[in-house]
DNA sequence: CCAGGGGTCCACCGGACGGTGGACCCACCG
DNA sequence: CGGTGGGTCCACCGTCCGGTGGACCCCTGG
C-alpha cells in the first residue's frame, strides 16, 4: 500500500450505497476513495488501473457478481503485483453467499446494517491484511463448516432445483434421462441433509440456505 | 411545505443507505434532509415533530416495518396538519411488497438502484403530489390489477403458508381444526388460481409473487 | 490386488397426495 | 322471498410420492 493512506475501490449496483460509502469513507483522512464501480466486470477493469489496497464489493450484481469479481481480484492482478484485499459488503446473510464469498478468497464479510465507525474499522484492518467477518456471519461460518459433511451432491442438487420448479418425479427422470425411482432416490437423500421429509420442506429449506437459484 | 423548500425525512435501518440518500439529497438546495431515523416506530415519532413534506422509507426495518410506518404517517399526523407524502424505496420489486406499500398510502414506489438525478426529481415530485413509480413497479402494479381476481382466499393462503412449511395435508388439518380432505381442497383452489399443479410449485409461485412471508 | 466409501442408479410396497363431486353457510340482489 | 355466487367444509378414488433394500461404477488407500 502506499505510504500510510488505504486506497479504497467502492463497488455496487446501487447508487445509493455507493454514495453513502464514499460519504462515511471519504471524512477519514487515512482512507481515500479511488474510484467507483457499477458491477464486477467494471471492478476488474478498474482495479487493475488504480490498484486499490481494499475493495468493497457488493454480492448481487449485473454483469459479474460479487463471487466471480473477488475470485477475478484474489487470484492476483495481471501485472503481477499485490492483489487487493477483498471485502463483501451485503445485505444478506445465507450461508450459500458466506460459503461461495470465502472460497473465492474474501477477505472480510460485512453485512451492510453495519455502523459507520465499525465499517470504517473493518477496512482498515482488512488493508493490513486481517479477517474482519460480522457477528452473524461468523457464526454461520462455523455452522456450516460443523456441518459441511452435509453439501448437497451436484446430481442432488440438480433433482431438487427441478422439484422445486414444480416437475414431478416422472418429469425430472424423463428431464434427466434417468428412471423415476432414481430420483426418488437422490430426493431421500437430499431430505436427509436438509433435515426435512417432504419435497415441500427441502425446496424451502434449500432456498433459505440459499442452495437453490 | 414550507416556502420552496422541501423538508425530507429519510428512514433505513441501514447506515449505508441512510447516508448515501443524505448526500445525494443536500447538495440540492431546495431539499432540506431534517432527520434520520432507523426504524418504523422512529419515523412515525420523529415526523410528528419534524412535519416532513416527503418520507423516504424503506420497506424492511425493525420494530415498525415500512408498511406500518406508511399507514401511520398516511393516516394523519396527530396534531391534525397535513400528512407527509411517503416514496417508498427498497431493494426488492415483488409484487406483495407494491401492494401492500400502495394500500398502506404510499405516494411513489422506487427501488435502491434509482440513478441519483431521477431520485431527485422523484423527490420534488413526490412534494408535488404526484405518483412516482419506477417502470418496473408500473408493469408489476398493472399486472396485478389485471389478476386481481386470481387473488387467494384467507384461508387459502394459510393453508399454502403451513405447506410451505413443509407440513403434511393431515397435519395442517390438526393445525386448522378441519378435516384433511378440506385442506386438500383449500390446496386444489389455490393451485388453480397459481397456474400450477402441484404443492411444491405453488409453494415457490406463490413465493415468486410475495403471496408468502 | 481388493476393500472401502461416495456417488449414481433402479425395483418394490404403503401411505400420502391430486382430482372429482357435493354439501353447507352467508352475503348480496333482483 | 328465492336465487346466485363465493367461501369453507367434507368423502371417495386413482395416482404419485416417501421409504427400504440393493445394484453398479469410480476412485482412493492399505
Amino acid at each position: 500500500m502506499s505510504g500510510t493512506t488505504v486506497r479504497v475501490l467502492v463497488v455496487d449496483d446501487h447508487p445509493v450505497v455507493r454514495s453513502g460509502l464514499v460519504g462515511m469513507l471519504a471524512v477519514e483522512p487515512d482512507l481515500d476513495v479511488v474510484g467507483e464501480a457499477a458491477d464486477g466486470q467494471a471492478a476488474v477493469d478498474l482495479a487493475a488501473r488504480l490498484r486499490p489496497d481494499v475493495v468493497l464489493m457488493d454480492l448481487r450484481m449485473p454483469v459479474l457478481d460479487g463471487v466471480g469479481a473477488t475470485a477475478a481480484l484474489t487470484a492476483g492482478a495481471p501485472g503481477g503485483g499485490p492483489a487487493p484485499r477483498v471485502v463483501v459488503l451485503t445485505t444478506y446473510d445465507t450461508d450459500a453467499d458466506i460459503l461461495r464469498a470465502v472460497e473465492a478468497g474474501a477477505t472480510g464479510y460485512l453485512l451492510k446494517d453495519t455502523p459507520r465507525d465499525e465499517l470504517v474499522r473493518s477496512v482498515r484492518a482488512a488493508a493490513r491484511g486481517q479477517t474482519v467477518l460480522t457477528p452473524t456471519v461468523a457464526t454461520r461460518l462455523v455452522g456450516s463448516v460443523r456441518t459441511s459433511a452435509e453439501r448437497l451432491t451436484p446430481r442432488e442438487a440438480q433433482v431438487l432445483g427441478l422439484v422445486a420448479e414444480g416437475l414431478s418425479n416422472a418429469e425430472v427422470g424423463r428431464a434427466l434421462f434417468i428412471g423415476e425411482a432414481t430420483v426418488k432416490t437422490h430426493l431421500l437423500r437430499s431430505f436427509a441433509k436438509l433435515g426435512v421429509d417432504d419435497r415441500t420442506g427441502a425446496v424451502t429449506e434449500a432456498r433459505r440456505r440459499g442452495w437453490l437459484a
